[in-house]
DNA sequence: CCCATAGTTTACGTTAACGTAAGCGTAGGC
DNA sequence: GCCTACGCTTACGTTAACGTAAACTATGGG
């Protein structure tokens, strides 16, 4: 059932993106979809990893490092000789990825105010 | 004490970016700093600007979009003709800050799934 | 007096992330 | 047999957000 396969535009209007852009993410190696003949036929895994790169540029990734995130998943990665300078590399992210955190509940708590004020300036109005 | 005025080295150093960068926001009218002859002397509120534009950076807004949330705090905007439509730009935003932030608790989880294993990996090395 | 420091303007260059257009192949339906 | 839909490649265009360089001004110090 996860193993079924998609084409190209099928991907495409499921995320709401062009074919041009999974082809661009192909172009810089983000993915590596299989070929019949010439057509491009992506598997699951290959939908995931669009899937978790637009997860990434909605919180302000570039596709770089969007992938670096996505290939710490990816066990190849996993030889014991850098498992400390991925732990580090992971600490980064994390630290990176709380500031963001932070930085949106401020402003969430911002948008209450303005909010409040607007309320306000209705019931004001009446 | 909060109405003491800045140069612009100051506020590049004390932000971590250029005086080429504090010339392009303005140049792009997101902030309007007063003169003294040439030279650019940047008050309390302008500074505010800015940290709150680095800030949308950080979370991967466009610096249009930082200053239309900015604007949102700026009580010129708040003519009561339109509170109902910035209530509405304000629930758009709110939105979208919330899935960023669902956005961010996923990967924060992945990293952690990651870290776990790493340190596994480490264990068993020994 | 001269130099270093900080500031200014103008203008062309650069990178990321696609958009857009041209020109072509191919498989299915009427 | 031809049209339509879908796909392919190649290549130039575009926008945002600055970088970088050149050439000039102002000013305080030694």
């Amino acid at each position: 059932m996860t193993d079924r396969s998609y084409s190209i535009s099928e991907l495409a209007s499921e995320f709401g993106i062009t074919t041009r852009t999974i082809r661009f993410y192909e172009e810089k190696g983000l993915i590596h979809p299989r070929r019949q003949g010439q057509k491009r036929v992506y598997s699951a895994g290959d939908r995931v990893r669009i899937k978790l790169i637009l997860r990434g540029k909605r919180i302000g990734m570039s596709l770089q490092e969007s992938v670096e995130v996505i290939d710490l998943y990816d066990p190849a990665h996993n030889n014991r000789s850098q498992l400390h300078s991925l732990i580090h590399t992971v600490q980064d992210k994390r630290e990176r990825l709380l500031r963001q955190k932070r930085d949106i509940e401020d402003m969430l708590a911002g948008l209450d105010e303005v909010q409040a004020l607007c309320e306000q300036g209705l019931e004001n109005a009446d």
